[in-house]
DNA sequence: GCCGTTTTCGGCCCGACTGTTTTCAGTCG
């Protein structure tokens, strides 16, 4: 897939540009409508091009393929080529700042000769800015917050992109030279929400060639270190450059290197200060007594001469999992098997791309039990959230794929608007003929969110909140809600709060969801996917559950069907 | 840019929010 994704990348790029440019919106949107199509093919493009008659994309005629066939045959896009010559590159980048559009950048640039983030910053210092037509002091200090948003989080990248380029980097080093163990590490192992340097350890006799051949990776930009126990690459990637360290160990050594390389930093203090009291020494090359080198090939008996089980990765932040390995105390962590079902997923009734039917055949692929349909509610236009007649509709076709797939449970579902004034955007007498109703703010994100939320939770026909807090990873910090309060008040009612697994939400986050278990509120992962390929962003949500502790009796699409309909059907009864 | 069961041209992404401009422009979802 990885040309679907370059091609995504560079007509989003364009779309940038013409955005900046002032061209019509919806040829702007149209390109990145298609990027979002090719970004979730689950099909090479290559391949679908050369057949005959090539098969038809959604969203890409005539213009974009032959721009697309251009990139296959010359690596280039010409009209990208040219645009880019338009304008300043460093505009682009702006865009990325929340708070600042299309049309001040634009502005900006014209009146201010602004070309970058330092001309920006700078013209936000010297007031220059504020003096332009239509940008007054909160618009300025609105987009200097945005500027501090963006770097806090500067450099970090989502899990999933560290997971995609992790996976391409282990399956090109398994056809080099011969390598005994190869892991991914550091927060990426850890299944972090977001991952700064990509780490991967290899085990294996022959360092120096290993890491030639990792360092004629084919993705690579900028060799940076390159001797024969450690390399470092830059991989060029739309949104910057990623950087990968490669190690390379005895295999003798593998599981004290995979452990101390795995972290976190907190974790790893707490583990070598448990040694020293017992007489021992910890690093990466093993575990030593007097100089003698008593264990350090697997992980697990790095944790078991200190008398603790072995602890799962994604545990490893000196959250307790320590005083809970030495007493037996650590949770049993769900994994992606014990997942039933999916229970967030639009369709093209609504702002997906995939059709019922579409849908329901990947669950059975995954193996789910069931699966919920679960489009946007009639307020949300941008969306095409459905009136009441199209969702009944919708009912009819679910019966209908219903028929054909006995094997699989289909939950007639929605994403309900909790509305700017509190209420939810579909009656009560709609919503109780839905069997999984998930209420969401879409709108109004300062706008007495915690009681909004709340409120709905009370609602007798809300199962659960989606995405709680809001956030969006790379470009937002979430509403202004009290979680806490949420957490407590679905508690009480015995509602469930989602994990959202789509990679820049994860929320949801690891440490919400320690409180919500603690409060006893049942959790439900859902992929907030927009079609089919989106089913398998499940892992990040459950990456994130572990992180949070979450066992499968904590998660209701861990429940077989039959469970998950009694557990629904108690709820509406309340 | 795409798309077509009234259209091959003319719709498509509408509405809320915010700040600022007293009647609207820009941004966002």
């Amino acid at each position: 897939m990885k040309k679907n994704l370059e091609i995504a990348a560079l007509f989003n790029q364009l779309a940038d540009i013409l955005e900046i440019r002032g061209e019509l919106p919806f040829k702007v949107s149209a390109y990145r409508k298609a990027a979002r199509t090719l970004e979730n093919l689950d099909k090479n493009v290559e391949e679908i091009f050369s057949q005959t008659p090539a098969q038809k994309i959604p969203g890409i005629g005539e213009g974009l393929e032959k721009k697309i066939r251009e990139y296959l045959e010359t690596g280039k896009i010409s009209k990208l080529e040219e645009e880019k010559k338009k304008i300043p590159v460093g505009l682009v980048d702006l865009l990325s700042i929340p708070g600042l559009g299309p049309k001040t950048i634009a502005k900006a640039a014209d009146k201010l000769g602004v070309k970058n983030i330092t001309d920006l910053k700078r013209v936000i210092e010297n007031g220059s800015l504020t003096n332009l037509f239509g940008l007054g002091k909160k618009k300025v200090e609105g987009i200097l917050k945005g500027i501090q948003f963006r770097e806090k989080q500067h450099g970090r990248i989502t899990l999933r992109e560290a997971t995609e380029i992790a996976n391409e980097i282990i399956e090109y080093m398994k056809k080099g030279p011969k390598i005994k163990e190869i892991s991914p590490a550091g927060s990426l192992r850890r299944k972090k929400e977001t991952i700064g340097d990509i780490d991967i350890i290899v085990a294996a006799k022959d360092g120096e060639k290993i890491i030639q051949h990792f360092c004629n990776f084919p993705g690579t930009s900028n060799v940076i270190a390159s001797g024969t126990t450690k390399g470092s690459i830059l991989i060029e990637s739309p949104e910057g450059s990623r950087q990968v360290d490669l190690r390379v160990v005895t295999p003798a050594e593998f599981g004290s290197a995979l452990q101390y390389f795995t972290g976190s930093k907190e974790h790893n203090i707490k583990i070598r200060n448990i040694a020293k009291q017992k007489g021992l020494k910890i690093s990466e090359y093993g575990v030593f007594r007097d100089d003698k080198k008593i264990a350090g090939k697997k992980e697990e008996e790095v944790y078991e001469i200190l008398g603790l089980r072995w602890i799962p990765p994604e545990l490893r932040e000196d959250r307790g999992e320590i005083e809970a390995s030495g007493v037996g105390g650590l949770p049993e962590l769900v994994e992606l098997s014990d997942i039933k079902g999916d229970l967030h997923i639009h369709s093209n009734f609504s702002d997906g791309n995939s059709s019922i039917e579409e849908i329901v055949k990947k669950a059975v692929k995954l193996g789910y039990s069931y699966v919920a349909i679960t489009d946007h509610s009639v307020s949300v236009k941008y969306a095409n959230g459905l009136e009441p007649e199209r969702l009944e509709k919708q009912w009819e076709e679910i019966s209908r794929v219903q028929r054909n797939h006995p094997e699989i449970r289909i939950l007639k579902g929605t994403e309900v608007d909790i509305l700017s004034d509190g209420k939810l955007d579909y009656p009560d007498s709609l919503l109780e003929k839905l069997d999984w109703v998930i209420a969401a703010i879409h709108q109004g994100f300062k706008k007495n969110v915690t009681e909004r939320i709340i409120f709905a939770l009370r609602n007798p026909h809300v199962n659960a909140v989606a995405h709680p807090t809001g956030r969006l990873l790379s470009r937002r910090e979430g509403y202004e809600v009290d979680i806490d309060k949420v957490i407590e008040e679905a508690g009480k009612l015995g509602k469930c709060l989602e994990l959202n697994s789509y990679y820049d939400r994860l929320d949801l986050s690891d440490q919400n969801l320690m409180k919500a278990k603690k409060a006893g509120v049942k959790i439900a992962i859902g992929t907030d996917s927009h079609d089919i390929a989106g089913l398998n962003q499940m892992q990040f949500g459950v990456g994130t559950a572990r992180r949070g502790w979450l066992e499968k009796k904590d998660i209701i699409n861990c429940f077989e069907t039959e469970a998950l309909e009694k557990f629904l059907k108690s709820k509406k009864a309340k």
